[in-house]
DNA sequence: CAATTTATGTCAGTCTTGTTGACTTTCCAA
DNA sequence: TTGGAAAGTCAACAAGACTGACATAAATTG
């Protein structure tokens, strides 16, 4: 039973078991060394990966609340407390009760939380640099489309925009 | 200061901080989605996302020692022997003293093992499939280019090679 | 205005999965 | 043949997820 796209001449060759078990293992070795060069850096700060991500996303965006970083991380409020608790302790974060609503904390950088972020920051924009300019515009373009249909669609909406080319 | 090729015309806008950000965010979005359908199925099983990669890599590589594993996978060996321990006890996967060296273990998957790979990699080829089939050949192509370089260059002979389109 | 909902924070306990350190068995080479 | 290296195992600990229960304050609603 072959596909009829197959038949039409359409080579849907990149769609065989073989070639997707290729794509779960580039999952899973590149997102590897995406994290390696942050981690090296965090253990010195005995701080991990979830200091790292909240870092990252409090400093795109800055006054972001608790609510809306619960939902990009995806984890418990108690998992991301905790870690938030420790970075506010620590000065990197600042947490600013809400003009509107005085539930809701508002999160920042401090001036250590920037340095720590940019520290964190370039290393891995060093990676994607260099494997972009290895690639190529064309492949990034790629890489971009099937990395977006790989995720989880209403997780889209939370991927930096950046401005057209 | 402005680098030369943009000057020569060839724009490489698309190595923007900006734009390194978003690979960045779509590396951790997409990794997030990658790993959740297996893990509901690990969930069910007691079982966690270090025993999916020990019998993914076992089932790739049949008959591969713990060191090759180890090598694959980065862990220490103590982390990895209690998952195997756990999955040589359930039944999963048999470990067979090596005939030439009688150090090493040999690992295989058994019956039960085989079957819960292919639950396992059943749901995560099918969200690879779809995302492949809407971003199509080329787009792939460029996905795979991308991700290669963004691994270490050591990783890549442990991807998978599947036979040319 | 009272009752309910929302946003956040906290305490306690568990689980997975990483770590280091110490140990056994086996192989191999001096 | 013996001593070191390699492969694997056992034990204990730590980070960072999780669930569940509860607390507080502020906003919203009937």
């Amino acid at each position: 039973m072959q596909d009829r796209r197959v038949l039409r001449g359409e080579s849907l060759l990149f769609l065989t078991d073989d070639q997707l078990l290729q794509g779960i293992e580039l999952m899973f070795f590149a997102y590897r060394g995406f994290t390696s060069d942050p981690d090296k850096i965090l253990d010195n700060h005995t701080y991990g990966r979830a200091h790292h991500r909240a870092i990252h996303f409090v400093h795109r965006q800055p006054g972001t609340t608790v609510n809306n970083l619960l939902d990009i991380l995806g984890v418990t409020k108690q998992s991301l407390n905790r870690v938030l608790r420790q970075l506010v302790d620590d000065g990197l974060i600042e947490s600013r009760v809400g003009e509107r609503d005085r539930r809701e904390r508002h999160l920042y950088l401090t001036q250590a939380g920037v340095a720590l972020e940019s520290e964190l920051s370039a290393t891995q924009r060093k990676r994607m640099r260099e494997a972009y300019k290895a690639a190529g515009p064309d492949a990034v373009q790629g890489f971009r489309t099937v990395m977006e249909h790989i995720m989880d669609p209403e997780m889209r909406r939370h991927v930096n925009s950046p401005k057209r080319d």
